[in-house]
DNA sequence: CCTATTTGACCAGC
DNA sequence: GCTGGTCAAATAGG
């Protein structure tokens, strides 16, 4: 793989891993087969297209096909946009891309062109909980669309020089449905702190207390509503070390959904030596293991319902 | 005061 | 000159 662009290796990283969990997924799911009350076949199925689109887009980002037309995966998640021949410009501005203006003219489009990997997701609903902060930076009434475009960057982009950036535009009324178009790749850090730091940050680690305990629970769970009657199941049942200095141990958990969702957010509860020993603080991650957001209480006794809500039933 | 959003101006690319 | 993307001053809101 000779000198493809910063991120294009990117894309096509984040491709090849989308596939790589999908795949892991599926792996979990047909060694649960005998303990699952649900379709396992239908979510099996729906797997394998997430694992074959995956690899799909990765050989067209490879080929530079982003987006061509005859691409049409758009289903939750996918590379799409318009000519593929800019698109990777930005990543190293000093090598002049290969890509040709022939293919350039077969683009409509005017104006200012975004140098970026891009991909679009639709949703019922104006706020599409990706679990990324935003900043609104604009909105154009565009020609020939009845509703504005909002166009908004990742809120590190000042001090961590993020170059992710979203438009998000109505596109049909009833039902309402929104067209959010991602530009880039999150290179930002999200600084609320992974877990593992904010234990280390917090006194727990060094209070005495062996009975700390950290629980993860790994989930799919979106914040839409669109991931009814997908039941959880424990991914491993076992209460493994989380980490062996501060005795901390863990069980990870899966709560099966879309499995084309785009976003895979987990949860941690840690059981909190500075807090009543039964109560729990959790914290939402994305499927990067970011910390979308934190300082959640649960009562330990309220942990069925804590399931229960993030089952969306 | 600080931070986020709004909005018209500006600019790149056709 | 037109269009769409971005900037940045003005404004809103805590």
């Amino acid at each position: 793989m000779e000198n493809l662009g910063f991120d294009r290796e990117k894309a096509i990283e984040d491709e090849l891993s989308r596939g790589v969990e999908f795949a892991n997924r599926l792996q979990q799911l047909l060694n649960d087969q005998s303990t699952g009350d649900y379709d396992h076949t239908r979510f099996s199925q729906d797997l394998v297209v997430e694992i074959l689109k995956s690899f799909r887009n990765s050989l067209s980002i490879l080929n530079c096909n982003i987006g061509s037309s005859d691409h049409q995966e758009v289903s939750q998640m996918q590379v799409t946009g318009d000519s593929c021949p800019t698109k990777f410009q930005v990543a190293e501005e000093g090598s002049k891309n290969t890509c040709t203006i022939q293919d350039r003219r077969k683009n409509p489009r005017r104006g200012r062109r975004i140098l970026l990997p891009s991909w679009e997701r639709k949703t019922p609903s104006w706020i599409d909980d990706d679990g990324h902060v935003w900043r609104k930076y604009g909105q154009k009434g565009i020609l020939n669309a009845k509703y504005q475009r909002h166009y908004y960057r990742c809120s590190y982009k000042t001090d961590q020089g993020c170059k992710a950036i979203k438009q998000v535009q109505k596109i049909e009324d009833s039902p309402p449905q929104y067209r959010t178009t991602y530009y880039g790749h999150h290179t930002c850090r999200n600084l609320v702190k992974d877990p593992e730091t904010i234990l280390l940050d917090s006194d727990i680690t060094t209070a005495d207390d062996p009975s700390t305990l950290l629980i993860s629970f790994n989930t799919t769970a979106t914040s839409s509503k669109q991931n009814l009657n997908r039941p959880f199941y424990k991914q491993n049942e076992n209460t493994i070390p989380y980490n062996q200095s501060s005795l901390l141990s863990s069980a990870n958990y899966f709560l099966s959904t879309d499995p084309s969702s785009a976003f895979d957010p987990s949860v941690n509860a840690a059981q909190d030596a500075l807090m009543s020993s039964a109560t729990y603080a959790y914290e939402f991650h994305d499927h990067h293991g970011n910390v979308i957001s934190n300082n959640h209480m649960v009562e330990s006794t309220e942990l069925d319902d804590f399931f229960q809500q993030l089952n969306f039933s």
